[in-house]
RNA sequence: GCCGGGAUGGCGGAAUGGCAUACGCAGGCGACUUAAAAUCGCUCGCCUUAAUCGGCAUGCGGGUUCGAGUCCCGCUCCCGGCACCA
């Protein structure tokens, strides 16, 4: 064998013959228990970078793992492939998106080949290619018949300039990422998919996740559900009378409905706050001496709530209506106010104000000097509302409150729902923060959303047989003048479905998140034809076992797939009883990060320049600077590699070097798969270094052990030997551990190197000694094989083995092999450790406890004190108490 | 502001309530070499010491325990998410 590793000959040869021999597609072998493993799939865009290297190092590791196992593996890979990037690259470099993204994958491709991983590629998919999302088509067009689809007016990011529909991330300081023009909010018709329908469910679900997702991701879903407990209570509007209105147009009859999660305040409301968007702020003031003031103040900040969305919560700002609603309760007569705070979109825009219990109530109150009043007082205080400097909002005891006097404030919440639904004048009520998803996007690289307008016959779902509608290839993308559909007659000019009378095609196309939505069930069948899966598969495979990515997915993409596969499911797509949860153990993995070099735009202050590592050179006193013109750059933070802050390193660079083992080894070595790796060169010299020795080791000990047999449990051995025996065995459980049960494969390569050493340090002479490290060896390299799959290959093969360990049985563990006779256990007197003895494994307390104190060391500690307390942890340390 | 997560040598990190600092990186010393690289061996938390002995150390302050990096209470700082959600 070679005397040098070198992985630049060693990785295409394995890479070819795993390829060659259909080493990765799924077994036929029905009888073993099946695994899913799934990473989330990549956007094609040009490269892979380090985080894909991370993500799919770990996942392969797990898969590989499974596989030796036993475990039937599903192990698929494929791409997410619409989206603006390729609209962007068509933009600026005048390539057809569609050519832009293929080319993209077959490079993608080629680097995550020279990495070695176990993908079945058999079942690569695209989510642009027309056989897959006809599916999703089908499955929009049963959502849209089942009213889970819908569309309404929503507001868009505008650009007039551009004629064109803006991403939220286009929009820079408020203004056109392009043209530099101010964005605004336009009121479009798009379309919703109803995931508050599964509000409940998608909340219910997240506790059977426990213990399998990670907490803090299962906390933000519950967050952004948002779920509050309360009431609605309904304040009717006062009588008035208006000349030329009947008197009960706005009276009587009519009322403003409010959520409220405490209604134990509802005794403390002195004024009543709307929305500007609501229904009723302009009627109130109709007709009144104030309508003009009122339709202004409602008019400006439904414009401001346009411009800037979900700014920053500030100045407290409204406008009296002049009308008054009246306090279910008490009777009493309660201002409306128009308030810029309010929203329209959550609970009924609608908001009874409470300032003496409620932040941003109290903070109206002040600005407009509305009354505070007191309902709730805390223990051992007494407050008054005139001298409040701040809302008290936390519990206490009720007051002012009528019959509820003295009343716990959290009993009071229920209390004073009771008397509301007694009295018909309210009731409990949940409300979310979760909104319907917003999932019709004005683009061109998308799936095209299946539907005909037609005059006659309003919203036409394209017939099933009909599908898929096919994005047209032959289209110009200009970036400007509005969606690139809208200009291709022959998409657009279509007859209605229904009358056959001529219609027009819907040109907008779904937001990404849904291809992503459901592409795990599409791997499970990624050929069928006649439908999104085919079931019996799907039953097979379903759900992913095990899911790897990264954390920022932790509330969009892994909570639409949640909402989408119960649609799936109910919509008959999928068997009815398919787990509704699509993924049982969820893994997010950190950042990789580095440092980037940028400095500020000499034309405009506000852009920043930033620079590849390679432009730049660090000068002997230790500045940056750039190399074009010698001048100092900006050292920046240590943060996620991207390539907007060009601080990205690629992995090409390190596979040409040192190897696609190396690279894996380095990723997975670096930190926990949760935590964020800093990029070092040095780190991935140390991973080198490691397989290297391995390498050095097989070939130095090759002439001893190529013609012995691996130790078999015959024969005494020798201290030493049996040391070696016992460490092969103790990383066999080490690594076993590490990766079945912890998914940690940076402690299971730490067990892997000190396996390594022990083996190198010992020189064996007997034949026995010989097996002994055959044993090791061959553990060793079945075990590295997940890690490091093309060395291990190519020096089990020199040890005369047969094809790829991917096929060969995990190593077994020898118990016996790990028996010590005796153990080194410390002896702590009062917390300090002041000596070691060694007694047998299995010595009584007794027994231990009596060489303990024969110890001389331990007798001078002992001698003139008293023994409190004497405790032997088996196997583990002595701890003597003394006075 | 609210909700999460974290803080361990020069660095990345390890440690079912039981010997803190495994493994690796960087550093120091040595061997091999004409020399260097590579490789191999030794060393490597801090203070004290000639060396031992000893003392002090897991962000800070308390507590529970025979025993705490780990569990509990109160802080500080850092990272992430949400942000007028009634």
């Amino acid at each position: 064998m070679d005397e040098r590793y070198n992985p630049a000959e060693i990785e295409p040869k394995w890479q070819k013959r795993w390829a060659d021999s259909g080493a990765f597609s799924v077994s036929e072998d029905k009888s073993a228990e099946k695994f899913y493993l799934l990473e989330m799939f990549p956007y094609p865009s040009g490269r892979i970078h380090m985080g894909h290297v991370r993500n799919y190092s770990i996942g392969d590791v797990l898969a590989r793992h499974m596989r030796m196992r036993g475990k039937r593996v599903l192990h698929p890979i494929g791409w997410d492939a619409f989206g603006m990037p390729a609209e962007n690259a068509a933009i600026e470099r005048g390539r057809h998106p569609a050519e832009w993204t293929y080319d993209n994958i077959a490079q993608m491709r080629e680097q995550l080949k020279k990495l070695g991983l176990s993908y079945d590629w058999s079942r690569e998919i695209a989510t642009c290619d027309p056989s897959y999302y006809r599916h999703e088509q089908a499955v929009f067009i049963a959502m849209l018949e089942r009213g889970l689809a819908y569309r309404k007016h929503a507001l868009a990011n505008w650009c007039d300039h551009c004629a064109t529909v803006l991403a939220n991330e286009q929009v820079e300081d408020g203004k056109c990422w392009r043209c530099g023009n101010v964005v605004v909010q336009k009121a479009m018709a798009q379309w919703f998919l109803r995931v508050t329908q599964y509000a409940e469910e998608l909340l219910a679900g997240l506790d059977t996740l426990a213990g399998r997702w990670p907490d803090e991701v299962r906390e933000m879903q519950r967050n952004w559900i948002g779920k509050s407990f309360g009431a609605e209570v309904r304040f009717p509007l006062e009588a008035i009378d208006i000349p030329g209105k009947q008197p009960s147009a706005l009276s009587g009859e009519r009322e403003i409905a409010v959520f409220t999660t405490r209604p134990d305040t509802l005794y403390g409301v002195t004024f009543m706050s709307i929305a500007a968007e609501h229904p009723l702020a302009l009627e109130l003031a109709q007709g009144t001496e104030r309508e003009a003031e009122v339709r202004a103040f409602a008019e400006k900040i439904q414009l401001e709530h346009k411009v800037k969305k979900g700014a920053d919560a500030g100045d407290k700002r409204g406008v009296f209506t002049g009308r008054y609603c009246i306090h279910p309760l008490t009777g009493s007569k309660v201002p409306i106010w128009i308030a810029n705070f309010v929203l329209m979109d959550y609970g009924t825009g609608a908001v009874m104000a409470v300032p003496a219990h409620d932040e941003r109530d109290f903070e109206f109150a002040k600005a407009y000097g509305l009354p505070v009043q007191v309902v709730i007082q805390p223990a051992g205080r007494a407050l008054a509302g005139a001298q409040l400097t701040a809302a008290y909002t936390d519990p206490g005891v009720m007051t002012n409150s009528g019959v509820f006097d003295g009343v716990p404030s959290e009993e009071g919440k229920r209390k004073v729902t009771e008397k509301l639904v007694a009295e018909n004048k309210g009731r409990a009520t949940t409300s979310f923060r979760l909104r319907d998803w917003l999932v019709s996007r004005q683009r061109y690289w998308g799936c095209p959303i299946p539907v005909v307008h037609c005059e006659t016959d309003g919203i036409v779902p394209v017939p099933t047989q009909d599908l898929p509608v096919a994005l047209p290839l032959d289209v110009t993308i200009t970036g400007v003048g509005g969606s690139p559909l809208a200009k291709v007659d022959s998409f657009v000019n279509v007859t209605c479905p229904k009358c056959g009378r001529p219609a027009r095609r819907e040109t907008d196309t779904f937001d990404t998140f849904v291809e992503s939505s459901w592409y795990y069930d599409r791997f499970t069948t990624p050929r069928h034809e006649g439908a999104p899966v085919e079931p019996n598969e799907a039953r097979e495979w379903l759900p992913v076992d095990f899911y790897i990515g990264g954390k920022e997915h932790a509330v969009m993409h892994l909570l639409y797939a949640r909402f989408w596969q119960r649609a799936m499911i109910d919509l008959g797509f999928l068997p009815k009883d398919t787990p509704r949860e699509p993924f049982s153990r969820l893994l997010t993995q950190g950042m990789v990060c580095k440092e980037f070099y940028s400095r500020t735009a000499e034309d405009n202050p506000a852009h920043k320049l930033y620079f590849y590592p390679e432009e730049t050179e660090l000068r002997d006193d230790g500045v940056r600077v750039l190399k074009a013109d010698g001048n100092e750059v900006f050292v920046g933070n240590v943060v996620k590699m991207s390539k907007t802050k060009r601080n990205i390193v690629d992995p090409d660079e390190i596979i040409g070097e040192y190897g696609g083992d190396t690279a894996r080894v380095f990723m997975l070595f670096a930190a926990p798969p949760e935590g964020q790796v800093d990029w070092t060169t040095a780190g991935v010299e140390g991973a080198h270094r490691f397989l290297q020795r391995v390498w050095r080791l097989v070939r130095d000990r090759l002439p001893q052990i190529a013609s012995v047999a691996a130790y078999k449990s015959v024969g005494e051995l020798s201290l030493a030997a049996a040391e070696v025996r016992r460490a092969t065995h103790r990383t066999i459980q080490r690594v076993t551990f590490d990766l079945g049960e912890r998914y940690q494969p940076n402690t299971a390569i730490a067990a892997l190197m000190e396996l390594m050493n022990a083996i190198s340090a010992f020189k064996g002479e007997t034949a026995d000694d010989h097996a002994v490290v055959r044993e090791g060896i061959e553990t060793l390299l079945v075990l590295l094989s997940p890690f490091a799959p093309h060395v291990a290959d190519e020096l089990f093969e020199h040890m005369g083995g047969k094809g790829t360990l991917l096929h060969h049985a995990w190593p077994k563990l020898d118990e016996s092999a790990l028996h010590e006779a005796t153990v080194e256990v410390p002896v702590q007197i009062n917390g300090k450790v002041r000596a070691r003895i060694t007694v047998a494994k299995d010595a009584s307390e007794e027994v231990v406890l009596a060489a303990a104190k024969a110890n001389e060391r331990i007798a001078a500690e002992l001698s003139g004190k008293t023994l409190k307390k004497a405790i032997y942890v088996a196997g583990k340390i002595v701890t003597l108490v003394i006075g």
